[in-house]
DNA sequence: CTGAAATTTGAGACTGATTCTCAACAAAGA
DNA sequence: TCTTTGTTGAGAATCAGTCTCAAATTTCAG
């Protein structure tokens, strides 16, 4: 089991925010632990029903919640009208390259737009607590297979891959 | 008249998609470049019906996603449910510090983040046709008047700024 | 200027993600 | 084990945004 200080992080902050150890709770962090790639609420849902397990929608979405909170789980719209879901590990911090035609989704690291993002904040007296960068566009497979007419929001989000 | 120039660029995009040229796309367009600030689609309604001129939700909504298409509206969620416009200007690309407490937005201009961003693309062979960077935290003056209380969403978005 | 043809509009129904309600249920601790 | 109190589940509610279709408006040929 390698989440386990994941795990102890999130029973650590039930406890000292007097919340309780649920089943509902355990399964969800299992569920979204065991996922490597952006979810969202209703397919885990779906996942979890898979597996046998009993959980309702509204539990699902209380509990990503407060995995948000508890900084175990990063809520993003990457493209699409819902929220995704992607657990964090490490903990360095990542931006998403998200292609309009097929919905892949690249994740890179850049430390030099991360030093540049902290300048602008000193130079604005802000005080950030998160950011997010997307950038969307064509990934390499269908920028090769478009045709150059890209009518800016044409293309529907959500087609599966071609 | 300052804004001839856009106008114009939106009657050109009108024709030249054998589009019509509506009271209602007029009278849009006009409101929202009368607007120097983000707003969403239900102010800029009770805007244009505060003066007077009638138009429907779904023209409003539907005639906002051309001004998108047009390149001269911007629309993103920053921070919000909703999805907010901003008429673009003279065209240079900026990207947002959100205040999650007043809900003040302050737009800023790094050169250096974009050409961060160009070389990103190149080593994905991703072809990128827009991007948004937002940084959200505590705005100078909510930082001073702020305990350091903060649960992250805690504070709903949408207060005005005090 | 006039009428036909075709796009737009408006009112309200509809959608789909997410949140809320509240009675039944399950942790926690004495 | 019993009590207290937070949590869950089912479905209603919400809310931004979209869709439908008859009525209205724009275009343009005559």
């Amino acid at each position: 089991m390698p989440d386990t200080r994941e795990r102890d992080r999130f029973l650590q902050f039930l406890r000292t925010r007097g919340l309780r150890v649920t089943q509902e709770r355990l399964a969800l962090f299992d569920e979204i632990f065991a996922q490597h790639k952006h979810i969202d609420a209703e397919e885990l849902l779906a996942a979890m029903k898979t597996r046998g397990l009993k959980i309702s929608r509204a539990t699902v979405y209380r509990n990503l919640d407060l995995l948000v909170d508890c900084g175990l789980v990063r809520k993003q719209r990457l493209g699409r009208d819902r929220f995704l879901y992607e657990h964090v590990h490490g903990g360095q911090h990542h931006d998403h390259l998200v292609c309009t035609v097929c919905g892949r989704v690249v994740e890179f690291v850049s430390p030099g737009i991360v030093a540049l993002q902290a300048e602008i904040c000193r130079a604005h007296g802000f005080q950030a607590s998160r950011h997010t960068l997307q950038i969307s566009g064509l990934c390499n497979d269908c920028a090769g297979a478009q045709p150059v007419l890209q009518s800016v929001g044409a293309v529907k989000e959500g087609a599966a891959r071609v």
